[in-house]
DNA sequence: AATAAATACTACAAAAAGGTAGTAATATAT
DNA sequence: ATATATTACTACCTTTTTGTAGTATTTATT
């Protein structure tokens, strides 16, 4: 469950985009809000654009725009992108067969806990991000 | 949570062992049931032993057994302290604020999904895992 | 047309994680 | 005493992850 910094950045970036309402936003915008370094950032927009979740558009003014709707785009979803499947179906005692083969001994519990997880994840998108966001404005006037 | 392979093995060393009887575990034989890489293995073993989780006998017939009582030891002592207290307790959207500062959106959300899952890792002990074991021995038959 | 502000591509560098090798130390068995 | 089976220590190698640099490409502005 988000096993590297990529990950992280990345939700850090759509997050945050899906919270404010830029018609654009530029690498160097992101660098200075986010403080993701430069260079690392870019790539990781690019990447972001290639699986499909942002659109870009070079030149100047250019920068990323969301590729699809905010409904569209759960947290689990990002996070398997990001990292492969795997990561949100390990076994807990480390052993390879979970799911397929036999189970360990905690696996029925684990699965429980992790399914509870994947849920939140997979039940939130950035448009609830987003929506949360407003609310949290509005509360704190 | 489980960021890195080396807990997964901690994990899987400590499980298996908790839950058979053997009265002492040399590397060799962990790394023979286990598939662990020998060496990696043996440094990971004498790590746990200088964490206090084991206690290490050298010489010949030596090997490691529990340093403390199984019921001492849950998953979430594990995981903290080989990766670290952070790893269980850091923000969804990859702020460094998460808990200390101001929360970001998913603060609360995500807290509530990450304690379940801690409190299904600290609640759960090695002595749970031997119970758990000797029930699915007992099933089988 | 020239400039400037942006992304895209490719290759490299640094740091962290994972894994290996050699040798020393320890203790039991013979 | 010696051989053997074990852990302990230290240094190194490999792979993966994270971060940087240089250059090319695109496009709006002037
Ligand atoms: S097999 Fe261990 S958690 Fe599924
Ligand atoms: S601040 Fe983001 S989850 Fe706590």
């Amino acid at each position: 469950m988000i096993r590297n910094k990529t990950t992280e950045y990345a939700l850090t970036i759509l997050g945050f985009m899906a919270s404010r309402n830029e018609d654009m936003y530029s690498a160097e915008y992101l660098h200075k809000q986010l403080n993701i370094p430069r260079r690392y950032l870019r790539r990781l927009l690019t990447d972001l654009s290639k699986h499909g979740f942002l659109k870009s558009t070079s030149g100047r003014n250019g920068g990323f725009v969301f590729a699809k709707d905010l409904e569209e785009i759960n947290l689990a979803l990002v996070i398997n992108t990001l990292e492969g499947y795997e990561t949100l179906c390990t076994c807990i005692l480390g052993f390879s067969c979970c799911i397929v083969d036999k189970p360990c001994i905690m696996h029925d519990t684990w699965m429980e806990a992790r399914s509870k997880m994947f849920e939140v994840l997979s039940n939130t998108t950035l448009a609830d991000l987003k929506e949360k966001y407003q609310m949290d404005l509005i509360k704190k006037l």
